[in-house]
DNA sequence: AATTAGCACTCTAGGTAATAGAGTGCTAAT
DNA sequence: ATTAGCACTCTATTACCTAGAGTGCTAATT
């Protein structure tokens, strides 16, 4: 009678599986898969198809006698197909918004704030990787003297981040010299990607040749010590104990070794970095991740940009069994909401030389 | 025979329990007692003495049937009178020397490493609080325009610790005012505590009344917006994993909860702020702590300073079964190791004038 | 040819029982 | 005050049983 042909039965038996151990953790089986979805079929018909889908590889057994359970390709297929996305509530979005306004301050203090609300309401572990200063744009570059040999460098980047480094110096600076050539520095280092600045320097020192050597010296230990920020971006985290909330993690080296990858935050970092090149959200289900002692993880993760360049990304981490649908609408909003603020401030730069 | 007496006796007992429970985990009997140490009496009078330790407070038993264990009590009295401090190794001061050398950088970073160090060496969780820049005093204080209506404020503690905040003010400043507003702090903010320095800066700014209304219009704003630094010091914490690995961790709500606290660090900042206030090298063992999710954990903790303000805290966070001798003299020894770290620059910051 | 009823089979989870071993506490002897 | 001796208690491990959940297969049904 049911007009529903063979793939999309099988689809839909698929669909239920999944869904209802996302919910409840407990495998499926076939009774419990009509009961609760009205299917005109007998439990039989039911079997065959769930056998039909573990020969596939979308369903596995934990043992013989108990219900199904999603594999990871299970999972691929769910997130690619058969989830519709849901949206935030209103009340979610108000909240996230609300909690935004009152945080109008430095990039980096944002980016903390972001992991944590991120880790808050999904209830797993929320991160934000910033840019790896390289990445962005110079926009400011401030030097301060501390002491006799000793010079503080201020960088600050076109998307807002701040970072700053001592640099040691072996010649004395008189105050004065210092105001000069951070004025030279200012003036040629505005909109160059940090990763280039070393290069671009030396390029225009050329040309104003006519400075005094010491300058050079200066410029040169800059270059050196100020721009080898070697540092990948900051990777905030918040939440990590949620993990231990989960029922799915209750085996005690999995924790584990989910955690050494947690308190690394470097291979995570480097983990992230690879995805910052992809536009949107993503999901990397289980063993599709490159890091093993992940495999039990699932990571939901998008990407920041301002303008054209992509700069960091953020998501969470939480089990495999998770709310896909929920989660990936979490991840894509926060995406979005700091695309907005990111690109808030460079509208106002533009406006500066008009008004004066 | 043995000219013990018996009060020493019994001590000797209970040091021998304490030890052998701290390297074993397992809780000790009577017989192990003797083997292990080559007391001339029987298994009798052993059970004798434990009973007497027990009923004074400092031993249980987990169940009728097992060895003794000590209470918290039993730890504190090892701690305060039975222990024998031991010292580094002349491989691990070494080891940890030499990672200082290379670490030359801004004061977080130290600190950064330390809590890596620290967590490293004794394979617990090791913590650094830097001091909340309120206590320290200002040394450099740099201000950036970065927007028509924004402003980068940049402070250089005497520690050598580098906070920046964005102000949002109302009136434009171009790059010159900024420059003169800036030699006018400076001129009068050196050696000021960071809290006293709002009261500071407006006294002296009436015996320059002359100055523009528009300066101390900025002023204001700096006084509200920079350094209203809410924040406590920032905690560095590093190896919460190797809290995992501790068999003595083995309950999962236990984990759990200390995860929370360590996850918050909000909590853990309070906790050790109240003890920044006293000397030396301190221990809180079990349920001394005020707070207690980490009633299973004991800390080792010391202070820091710059000549004689107490700045921040370090330490570990470990089991109660934990070396608290080995523990003690590490977290002992870099509390000395930064002290000296601090009190460097110090000394090339007087040596300047000289040299010029 | 697809569906289904029926049934044997497998595996888990939970409970009970039995046993060995560790360590105590007490009493009476030294 | 110390100790030998012994009964006692509790744990930890193993083995065994049973109920229940859910499957997979075969043969009957539509």
């Amino acid at each position: 009678m049911s007009r529903i042909s063979l793939e999309e039965r099988k689809q839909k038996v698929l669909q239920i599986v999944i869904h209802h151990y996302i919910r409840t953790g407990k495998p499926v089986g076939s009774e419990t898969i009509i009961e609760k979805n009205k299917l005109e079929v007998s439990p039989a018909t039911v079997r065959n198809i769930l056998a039909a889908l573990e020969r596939e590889g979308y369903l596995t057994h934990p043992h013989t006698s108990s219900g199904r359970v999603p594999t990871d390709k299970g999972y691929r297929f769910y997130v690619d197909s058969l989830m519709q996305l849901q949206q935030l509530t209103q009340e979610e979005e108000q909240r996230i918004e609300k909690e935004y306004e009152s945080q109008r301050g430095a990039l980096d203090s944002v980016m903390q704030e972001t992991s944590k609300m991120l880790s808050m309401l999904s209830h797993y572990t929320g991160f934000v990787l910033t840019p790896s200063p390289a990445v962005d744009h110079l926009k400011r570059l401030e030097l301060v003297k501390l002491d006799r040999d000793r010079i503080l460098a201020v960088l600050v980047t076109d998307a807002g981040l701040i970072r700053h480094k001592i640099m040691e110096i072996d010649q004395d600076v008189n105050s004065t010299e210092l105001v000069s050539i951070n004025r030279l520095l200012n003036k040629n280092v505005y909109g160059i990607s940090v990763n280039d600045i070393g290069a671009e320097i030396f390029k225009r020192l050329q040309q104003e040749k006519n400075k005094q050597i010491k300058y050079v010296n200066i410029m040169e230990k800059l270059v050196q010590q100020a721009f080898a920020l070697d540092e990948e971006g900051e990777l905030y985290l918040e939440g990590a104990s949620n993990i231990l909330s989960q029922p799915d993690f209750a085996d005690y080296d999995k924790v584990r070794n989910i955690f050494k990858v947690i308190d690394e935050k470097k291979m995570l970092c480097e983990l992230l970095e690879e995805k910052v090149g992809h536009e949107g959200t993503k999901v990397i289900i289980g063993e599709e991740t490159p890091c093993k002692e992940l495999q039990e993880c699932s990571i939901v993760t998008s990407t920041y940009r301002a303008g054209d360049r992509t700069l960091g990304a953020l998501g969470i981490i939480g089990p495999k069994r998770m709310e896909y649908s929920k989660m990936i609408a979490l991840v894509d909003y926060f995406s979005k909401l700091i695309n907005k603020t990111l690109s808030r401030p460079a509208k106002e730069l533009k406006r500066e030389p008009r008004k004066k």
